[in-house]
DNA sequence: AACGCGGGGCT
DNA sequence: AGCCCAGCGTT
């Protein structure tokens, strides 16, 4: 199996910017983080924008959160934007603007996760980890276990599987990682998976099994989106993204009509640190927001 | 273990 | 109208 998927990756890997020979291990990370629940096609024009505004973690941890926020633009779940300048930071004290390649510092960073860490350290140091993502999931839960798709959450026995098939040396072992993470993503897809040009079709479980339905299906209810509250928080983000200066409260308050809701993502978005409110100058006015 | 957290494009 | 996407942090 890796041997065939390592052939095929090296056939039909796409040349994407946070690849390229002269990518920096920073420039990996900031792609991962983007990458977190974030399509490649939207990521990478966002990523090269970005990394040509700030090439170094300490060109990012001198911006201003307003900036690092309107940069981020949709590429949704906003917490990340601050998150990563909260990493650039951290990488500046505590690593003299070097990205570490130990798991133990990798896992310390804010908004470095088990994912992250282990691909940081296969695609920017080219070292042996486990990378285990939805691709790859999705890739051993037919290949091997013979389902349609992974539990909604990962096991432990998922976990053990993967690492039992990493190859042992560092370099093949990275090469593993991005290979299987790119059949996924290229050919043995969540919807219509392209099982005539997949590389290990001959050896796939869930394709000798006939390919049966996914038994998940009952509990894998997405959550509804129209007049959630990420619904609302969103529109107060974009209201603030482009917005000039500071937006009175009554512009924030026209965006949602339920008032006790929109309160209540007011609130959550000040705690988060994504938004800032600043009172009038007479006490009396409503007060007005702005990106923090 | 379960939940909250954006946004857009595809089927 | 769902479904899915190179997950993380909190509870």
């Amino acid at each position: 199996m890796r041997e065939a998927v390592l052939e095929w990756f090296g056939q039909h890997a796409r040349e994407l910017p946070w690849r390229s020979e002269d990518r920096s291990a920073w420039g990996v990370l900031v792609s991962e983080v983007m990458l977190q629940q974030t399509p490649v096609a939207r990521v990478e024009p966002a990523w090269r924008a970005w990394m040509a505004r700030w090439p170094e973690p300490a060109d990012l941890a001198a911006a201003s959160p307003a900036d690092v926020l309107r940069a981020w633009d949709r590429l949704g779940y906003p917490r990340r934007a601050l998150r990563l300048q909260e990493c650039a930071r951290a990488v500046v004290e505590r690593h003299s603007g070097v990205v570490p390649d130990a798991s133990e510092d990798l896992l310390a960073l804010p908004g470095v996760g088990a994912y992250t860490a282990a691909a940081v350290q296969a695609f920017a140091f080219g070292r042996r980890s486990v990378v285990l993502d939805t691709n790859v999931r999705r890739v051993l839960a037919r290949a091997v276990a013979g389902v349609a798709l992974p539990a909604p959450s990962q096991t432990a026995a998922e976990l053990r599987l993967a690492e039992s098939l990493v190859p042992e040396d560092d370099a093949t072992a990275a090469r593993w990682s991005a290979a299987s993470m790119e059949l996924g993503a290229l050919v043995c897809t969540a919807r219509s998976p392209r099982c005539d040009a997949c590389p290990v079709a001959g050896l796939c479980a869930w394709r000798a099994a006939g390919r049966p339905a996914d038994e998940h299906a009952a509990r894998r209810r997405t959550q509804a989106w129209a007049g959630t509250d990420r619904q609302v928080r969103g529109r107060v983000m974009a209201l603030l993204r482009d917005a000039i200066g500071p937006v009175p409260a009554a512009a924030v308050e026209a965006l949602w009509p339920d008032r006790t809701q929109l309160e209540r993502c007011v609130e959550s978005l000040l705690a988060d640190g994504l938004l800032a409110r600043d009172a009038a100058a007479d006490g009396d006015e409503p007060p007005t927001y702005r990106l923090p």
